[in-house]
DNA sequence: CGCAAACTTGAATAGAGTCAACATCGGTGG
DNA sequence: CCACCGATGTTGACTCTATTCAAGTTTGCG
């Protein structure tokens, strides 16, 4: 999952399972805590998230961390480059996943359906990673923890009476280090959002958006 | 082309013409200036420069502007979403071009080396795009400029005599909104890189090299 | 319950942005 | 061919946003 441009529709294709004539392989389970695989390690496998979230993460020498992405239902994770993983990837909760064998997205290997699925979707991964570039380069920590939060609550959030309940299961420093901020600076932004009564913070992992509109117009830059 | 991390060995592979079995459609020709194709257009083809320079950008509702990437030798550009480009492509210098059917990225269509070259271009180009997150979110303004420099001398410097020499196509404000700075940013760190005798500026689109050991200890974070 | 980790808040600071003036470049037309 | 002019780039002064550092608070786990 990376931070869009909310104004355009969201693709939304990659949330429904890969449908494939090939018979699944069982279904993979993770504990939360637990690593999927490392940094450098060679790619056997791609998975499509089937409940819980991953995050994927790459680590400066001198220990700056990014947050490349969380992996939440729907969303495939494990792309190869060069036959290897490019980031570390972990479970932020219980994690359940399908695993796709590798030669599946490289060589179809008679599942012609199977190869194309993944294939549109390392493609639509290319296209919302530039929406997220936008993101990191030019906007403002509002504009970016607001769009965050619009996301989430588009992706997962749940209805709550009238308002709209997300679950972060990320930590705060989790989410400064995807947006490119502190986690001072991601924890003053969510007081600020809070006091004025945009969002309330039910506990640290749950917020409730009480205004969505004026939400979404900071998210897209109209300042205040 | 991206700014990846400098010191991980930078992907060559992209670089190569892509072989193929299928004749090839002719190449392509665009003059400095002229548009490749706009945000919205559907996709027909991709490209792979075989000379000059191509600049994506996508822009904001307000006007802010985020280069995504240049096109130099060997990158391939143009790779759909949902059937559409999703940033505009123009010619920052003439440039050649050897177009491909999407419908070989998509389908293979009878080529399977053309196809498995495309995908696995898309698939470093995820990759890529993780190491420009790193960049975007987590380098000072010194630390992205003089990792733009490296990149670029490693990939199109020339030498010349002791030092390298490189071409920039592109205006301050296409490497500010690249980078994510201000073009006053940029000229004032270009300015500090010359001043500590690590660059010359030759002209204002011509950068020599006279340090590239520092400039690559600046690149990695080390401080001054 | 106790403790370490995670989070919040405050004060001071630094790095990049903004605004404005000036310099340089490059193309056009006299 | 040179002078002019707009576009592009540089520099300076100032501002402001986000960071840093430090002190407290809350949370959750053993």
């Amino acid at each position: 999952m990376y931070v869009t441009i909310p104004s355009e529709c969201t693709i939304e294709a990659s949330i429904a399972p890969l449908a494939s004539a090939t018979p699944k392989t069982a279904e993979a389970r993770l504990k939360s805590g637990a690593y999927l695989y490392f940094e450098g390690d060679e790619v056997e496998w791609l998975y499509q998230v089937t409940s819980g979230v991953l995050r994927l993460t790459r680590l400066l020498a001198d220990g700056r961390r990014q947050v490349i992405a969380f992996g939440y239902p729907g969303d495939i994770v494990g792309f190869p480059a060069n036959d290897l993983h490019h980031t570390d990837c972990e479970a932020l909760t219980d994690v359940r996943l399908q695993p796709f064998r590798r030669s599946h997205l490289e060589n179809g290997e008679g599942d012609p359906e199977l190869h194309c699925a993944l294939l549109q979707a390392a493609l639509r991964e290319i296209s919302a990673m530039q929406d997220h570039f936008m993101m990191l380069g030019r906007k403002s920590a509002t504009e970016k923890l607001a769009s965050f939060l619009c996301v989430l609550s588009k992706r997962v959030g749940e209805d709550l009476g009238a308002y709209r309940q997300i679950t972060l299961p990320m930590s705060r420093s989790d989410i400064a280090d995807f947006l490119g901020l502190t986690t001072e600076t991601v924890s003053r932004t969510f007081t600020q959002l809070r006091k004025s009564r945009i969002i309330t913070i039910d506990n640290i992992h749950t917020i409730i958006i009480q205004r969505p509109t004026a939400l979404l117009s900071l998210a897209e830059g109209d300042h205040d």
